[in-house]
DNA sequence: TTTTGAGTTGTTCGA
DNA sequence: GTCGAACAACTCAAA
């Protein structure tokens, strides 16, 4: 192998999947070394997922292949490779002449953790490791009390990220301006998604589309499930397909309800960053004394939408023919299988978190938390969703349910897996006794 | 330190 | 049909 003899910085491109306003990037453009973007197909990650035809693989994948076509375009190539990151970095290290590798900040644990080892074994090769805030407006103790503490409570971590927002935050990074600055390198073929060990699947990439037609309706249209009232711009917040910036300064002349959703996700980031023992811990502990029924057939039953529960069915059988859930309907199908089945919210957290194409680890364990009712500012648990309540509320013409449920009333359709007032009454007694 | 007001998304019951 | 209270008292944030 032969090594190339120009000094050269990495760029790492991991949940910031574009060219545009991309801060860490940019600051690799802007380094005085020719950049090398690179990309690595983390096996610690892929060897964790079950299903060879995971969606969002195939989304990877297509916008890989379209970095691939711009960056070629400035002369240049992103070089993607296979195995755990160490490997790859040292394999890179060892046909370049690497001066520094910069990326952009990733708040979950195992990222933490990953970067803390990269940070260590480049430290040994005098090779700095810088990285960026990108994914977020802010960040780890940015929006915290006066006494430096987290927020545990939404509304207040509201108000002081809204006061505290300034114009700078929303400064576009030049990225696409300094192109240029990518080192001048013959073609890297990508790996084709066979290579990594997935098949293709019906998901193509497509680039965001900011519709402010729905921001500016969303306040109206959001809960309405049969309605395209919501942007389904998660997957690009995942995969950085997006700017977070971009879509705050949209989100703010145009919809304080639908900024307050941006809000969530980076509360739940801060919560997840204070408090890591939610990933497999209720937040609240005596949450954890809660007799779960855990019945293996039930929750069958409710992973393939058969609870008989029209609204409920609709909802799982959207999850799995789309891997995607309304907002509204997420909340139903959690209530229920942690109200009316009493089914540890872990088993269906762990559900959605293997099949929703936006799934992000913060936002379904802080989600999933409320519902169960065992999370910081968390519904209280006597709120049990009533599925014909909700129904008659959000889906009274039943277009959703006859869209995902064309069967709801047919004799085959299945009987309700639980009588309503029963299953509530059983909650209440069993949430009761759990937690004093 | 103590006190006070408030808290994403609901349901049911009775007036 | 509409409205307010109860659900069960709890924890957090801020003054």
């Amino acid at each position: 192998m032969t090594r190339t003899d120009e000094p050269v910085a990495l760029f790492w491109f991991r949940r910031d999947l574009r060219l545009e306003d991309n801060v860490g990037l940019t600051h690799a453009l802007k380094s005085g070394y020719s950049v090398l973007p690179i990309f690595i197909f983390d096996k610690n990650i892929l060897e964790k997922l079950e299903d060879r035809h995971d969606r969002r693989l195939s989304f990877i994948h297509g916008a890989l292949e379209s970095l691939q076509k711009r960056i070629t375009a400035a002369g240049s190539s992103l070089r993607v490779m296979h195995g755990t990151p160490e490997e790859a970095l040292r394999r890179l290290l060892a046909e370049y002449d690497v001066r520094a590798v910069y990326a952009n900040r990733d708040y979950e644990p195992y990222a933490v953790e990953r970067d803390r080892q990269i940070g260590l074994m480049l430290d040994k090769s005098g090779i700095p490791f810088r990285t960026f805030k990108d994914q977020v407006i802010f960040e780890k103790n940015e929006v915290v009390k006066s006494d430096g503490t987290p927020y545990t409570v939404f509304t207040p971590y509201s108000r002081v990220w809204k006061k505290q927002l300034i114009q700078g935050d929303l400064i576009v990074s030049p990225t696409e301006q300094l192109m240029n600055n990518l080192v001048k390198t013959g073609p890297f073929p990508l790996p084709s998604l066979e290579e990594t060990g997935f098949a293709g699947t019906d998901m193509l990439f497509k680039p965001p589309e900011i519709d402010t037609g729905i921001i500016a309706d969303y306040h109206k249209t959001r809960n309405i499930p049969s309605l395209d009232g919501t942007t389904r711009l998660g997957i690009h917040l995942r995969f950085g397909t997006v700017s977070i910036r971009r879509l705050v300064a949209a989100a703010i002349p145009l919809s304080e309800v639908w900024l307050n959703e941006l809000i969530w996700r980076e509360f739940f980031m801060s919560i997840l960053w204070h408090f890591p023992h939610v990933v497999d811990n209720s937040f609240r502990k005596k949450y954890d004394n809660i007799s779960w029924r855990n019945n293996e057939e039930e929750f069958e039953r409710w992973c393939k939408g058969m609870t008989g529960y029209p609204i409920v069915d609709a909802g799982m059988r959207e999850l799995n023919a789309t891997g995607f859930m309304h907002n509204r309907v997420r909340m139903i199908t959690a209530s229920f299988l942690t109200k009316h089945l009493l089914t540890d919210w872990r088993w269906g957290e762990a559900y959605f978190a293997a099949r929703l194409l936006d799934y992000e680890l913060s936002s379904n364990n802080g989600n999933w938390q409320w519902a169960a009712g065992s999370g910081c500012d968390a519904a209280p648990y006597f709120r049990v969703f009533n599925p014909a309540e909700q129904t008659r509320k959000f889906d009274p013409d039943l277009s959703y349910v006859k869209r995902w449920v064309p069967e709801h009333e047919d004799p085959g359709y299945p009987r309700m897996i639980i009588d309503h007032a029963l299953a509530r009454e059983r909650a209440l007694k069993t949430y009761k006794e759990g937690i004093r």
